[in-house]
DNA sequence: GCCGTGATGTCAGTTAGTGACATCACTGTA
DNA sequence: TACAGTGATGTCACTAACTGACATCACGGC
């Protein structure tokens, strides 16, 4: 007979965000997450950096948000390869809409969490960052756009988590960055125009 | 006589950015500052929360940008507001640039206070979008606006941290901004008001 | 049938962070 | 002057996150 179980490491991701959704993320010990695995503390380090990492080690994103930037069509403004890559990223998320809120949910509750999705993030603008030179953009530029790519997505995924319509995060993310390029408008359009302003949204913490 | 030395606080601010300094944060322990500072680690955390927050304590920045985005003249376009915060905000940094450069370097070099500098800047997103919201910007157009000027407020100090030429940072962020509004503008308009400061691939179709 | 290897266990440690309670110069007040 | 209350600090004991070093032993190759 084999001597352990298999998937160890997938064990623990189980046990981890049952317990954290259980009891908080504050309250469950590592000791917990591994007994529950029937593991020992050990191989919980073995797999994961700290015990916040359990919740952001599956992060196919970066791969997607590379590979998009780089094969986008040639001759296009940055903000279009942006507006490509994140589009082509969307189903990522949308796949796994249910677990994805739960561990949204998760994160929410906790302020060490969220500063290591901030981490998170921050590293995607860095790759996006890299492709975007890749593609012969001035590094300011590529840093600017890739700043200003991150941060459209994470109102369109705020969006998304709370909204009761159940659109799209590809629709929310089109919108977002809809309203973009209409932030520089000129003061008269964007206090004047209506249609600036987008579509049901209610919500802000 | 006196109990005690006066301005623990004082105190124990200086005891760490020496020893982060010294012997990078990771290898200075909490034990370490209290002693330098002269006083027991429980007072360590009776005036900051953890180990990072030394760091982080005196922002006076959060109040600045509140301040700045309120008092705004009034019919401005978000991003003519933004504008003018960060302006205002530039000299908090300007006027102790040695201490701000030292401090970045200390951070730089470790990846916790980098997460913790993210979770600071989150919070100014948050601050500014709210004072948008006050002034009538409807909640989506308002954490939008807020997170491209902070992004962009990150491009220039990462700038003008790294800049030999030493230009001021009221210049970069202008700069930084600029460049933002050439990115998010329709594509015509990018292209025709491309004055080329900033060099690379800039084909527009 | 032996040998090396890799995944796991065991153990002993360091350090961050917290709660509960003690101390005692200082301040105001009778 | 005496005395009570307060607030900043100290003391102590504890939990839990993480780490390094070494042990174990099924399995797969040779």
């Amino acid at each position: 007979m084999s001597r352990w179980k298999p998937d160890a490491r997938g064990r623990l991701e189980k046990a981890a965000m049952e317990l954290y959704n259980d009891k908080g993320f504050e309250a469950t010990t590592v000791a917990e997450i591994a007994a529950r695995a029937e593991v020992t503390e050990r191989t919980f380090y073995r797999y994961f950096a700290d015990k916040r990492e359990v919740l952001f080690q599956a992060n196919a994103l970066a791969d997607v948000l590379a590979r998009a930037t780089a094969t986008a069509a040639d001759p296009l403004a940055p903000l279009e390869v942006i507006t490509h890559a994140l589009t082509e990223a969307a189903p990522v998320f949308e796949e796994r809409a249910e677990l994805v809120r739960q561990r949204q949910a998760v994160i929410a509750a906790n302020p060490e969490l969220q500063e290591r999705e901030l981490a998170k993030l921050a590293s995607l603008v860095s790759i996006l960052a890299h492709a975007l030179r890749e593609r012969g953009l001035d590094p300011t530029t590529a840093a600017l756009a890739a700043e200003i790519g991150i941060a459209a997505f994470k109102v369109a995924f705020d969006r998304w988590i709370n909204d009761p319509g159940r659109h799209t995060l590809a629709q929310h993310i089109r919108e977002t960055l809809d309203a973009t390029r209409r932030l520089t408008a000129p003061a008269e359009q964007a206090a004047a125009t209506d249609d600036g302003s987008l579509p049901g949204q209610e919500n802000v913490t």
